[in-house]
DNA sequence: CAATAGTTTAGAATTGTTTTAATGTAAATG
DNA sequence: CATTTACATTAAAACAATTCTAAACTATTG
């Protein structure tokens, strides 16, 4: 089954023609049933491994910044030597394992809505999420 | 009034010797009254105007590190494109200003202790901490 | 199909950070 | 308190992630 037209769309929507490349980072980032997280790097390799042909960096890097702009895609801030983004574009909490750095959603139903008592005047809040550190008994934070 | 003592004693828990230019960086970090938020190049500028005198790179990046190793600074993910850091190490939570890209610290008080209803198996929590997104109101996320 | 507007690409440039190796300094030693 | 040793500082080089560039290419329009 080929959802080429929803990717187009897509694409279409972040202002984007859907070429041959971009209909493949496509189907890597929304094909699967299950949100992710990736690096840049992550996808490039992603890409090639299924697709068996190269793709440029600045493609991919150009591309992913539409959906991002657009909301199609999300970047979550946890470690400042790579940009990391989720496939997941609801508002979501995470658990960050230090052991392994790895990046776990968390349910909403997890964690209780977080109630904010205070604003900064003239804001408006856009957005609500939590990041829940985590790591083995045992081990010593750094 | 001098603290040097202090931030002497600082280093050597850091497991480094105070050297001029290490005790130099500590009075930019510890001696205002407020904590704030800093990149290695805000520091770097702040040390080279206060103390008009040059300091390298390497030596900020190595005594950060190490402060940050010990907990006498923490270092907050916001933004992937550089490392910004915190001289409140307290567990505390982030407004994030998108119009102007500023960090501000949110009183605990603004906000209600988070309830957490599990965890990933096997790990402890480390950390709980919320970033709040804020816009004006007629601006467009993005 | 020709013209145009947008795309891909490899490689160069840029930026933040880390490493290196030579020189300098604090602290320990005799 | 001079000497030795271990650690520091520095400028510059290396490195890694990201962005930019300019030439070749492709989709879309007229």
């Amino acid at each position: 089954m080929s959802n080429t037209s929803i990717y187009t769309e897509k694409l279409r929507e972040s202002g984007l023609r859907p070429t041959r490349q971009r209909l493949k980072i496509c189907e890597v980032l929304f094909s699967p049933e299950k949100t992710f997280h990736f690096t840049i790097n992550d996808l490039t390799k992603m890409i090639e491994d299924k697709m068996s042909e190269k793709i440029s960096l600045a493609t991919v890097y150009n591309t992913i910044h539409a959906f991002k702009k657009k909301g199609y895609l999300k970047e979550i801030s946890i470690n400042s030597d790579k940009s990391y983004f989720d496939t997941n574009v609801t508002e979501h909490h995470h658990f960050f394992d230090e052991d392994t750095n790895e990046l776990i959603d968390c349910s909403n139903d997890d964690i209780d809505s977080v109630n904010i008592k205070k604003n900064i005047t003239g804001k408006k809040i856009k957005s609500v999420e939590v990041l829940i550190k985590v790591a083995s008994d045992n081990q010593n934070q750094n």
